[in-house]
DNA sequence: TGTACATCAGTGAACGCGCGTTCACTGATGTAC
DNA sequence: TGTACATCAGTGAACGCGCGTTCACTGATGTAC
């Protein structure tokens, strides 16, 4: 079933990876909007017309790069939460692992933070999709744990949604934060997790 | 001293604002990094070159907008805070500001979520810079308040920040929700508030 | 108040350039017998 | 295994187009006397 690649198609992958590659190069330093074409292949080194045999245009490359960036935390997220129990451990384990896939993946961050609002509605659509389903991984994750006793569908999806926007928000102060300045990043988001873990461990208090 | 506008001054005013009025138009559906200086003239009606006798670029007249965008609400801000109490009263008063801002501006909304982290260096830092002016007398505000007995300048600014980051994207929410559904997005945006508010209540807890 | 000169917001022609897209092609890889 | 044909990833020339920027200009407004 799982059978190897032909030479053709293998390939075909490598050059549709490197013009994923050399798009993500390129949009550290501008918008998807303003990404051209004939920028691309020739950063990679084939010619223009080689584009449209893997996208259709950079709209849709660009929704390639949000499955490249984001695809594979779902797995990520949900274990981290279940393997680790709830308090300050926690936390530093959220803002760690968050702080890894922006050390090993600082371009990917960059791209989602950058068209999380930007000018491609396609793009637009595919990380706002991916963030939902994070946003519910989370919640079941939530709903499983002692603390979330008699908390109701909607709450328990307002404090994931909660959760999953400082992830984003955290990931995009790592990036812009200056060299040497990371810890302070890092401190700042425990501290903002604490908070909002105490108003949790709070939010039944008047019945 | 304030003596009014000669006809020439008036009229290279007027010319400016339609400038600044185009783009924020024309950035409805694109990032700045791909607006060009002729789509705005063509838009407004003058000649290309005429753009010069404004802005230096693009980017330049991007800067303009976050100041049109962002620099008059440092009063309202202030003037909000210390109104109304704490509670719920002032989380109401809050999102309905909010609200209110993005219903009166969609336009500048936009812009400021968009070019946030977008791909023209000059307009992120102009808006950085004001998004940390805010924050800082957010801060001022709180720091008056009995509430903030015991805490850290640090740990203020911290929650100054929170409830900044939590402004920003509760507009951006408002600007996203499908006609009819804004009343879901102030509820999600009030029961977050109060869950921050819970956390600040009990953040010296544990001493 | 009238006159003579300075200022300067907006013009319009011209430039070289890179863009996205089309098309017929090539030649290595894949497939059927 | 060898042969004959099909597929298809990547090519290269060509196209029309809009871009940002330059330059010398015009004519209404401003200023000095």
């Amino acid at each position: 079933m799982s059978h190897t690649l032909g030479p053709r198609q293998a390939q075909k992958q490598k050059t549709r990876q490197a013009l994923l590659d050399a798009a993500l190069s390129l949009l550290e330093e501008q918008s998807l909007s303003s990404l051209g074409l004939r920028e691309v292949t020739r950063t990679v080194g084939v010619a223009p017309t080689a584009f449209y045999r893997h996208f259709r245009d950079t709209a849709d490359l660009g929704v390639a790069l949000v499955e490249e960036a984001l695809g594979s935390l779902h797995t990520t997220i949900g274990a981290l939460l279940a393997a680790t129990g709830d308090g300050e451990e926690r936390i530093s384990a959220t803002v760690e692992a968050i702080a890894a896939y922006v050390r090993t993946h600082p371009a990917h961050v960059r791209f989602i933070a950058r068209e999380r609002h930007g000018g491609v509605q396609p793009v637009r659509a595919a990380i706002g999709g991916q963030l939902v389903l994070f946003a519910r991984e989370v919640c079941d994750q939530f709903a499983k744990e002692p603390e979330s006793a008699g908390w109701s569908d909607d709450d328990l999806l307002m404090l994931a949604g909660m959760y999953v926007d400082h992830m984003v928000m955290t990931a995009s102060a790592f990036l812009e934060a200056p060299p040497g300045t990371e810890e302070t990043v890092a401190d700042t988001a425990r501290r903002q997790l604490r908070l909002v873990s105490l108003g949790r461990g709070h939010w039944l208090d008047g019945r």
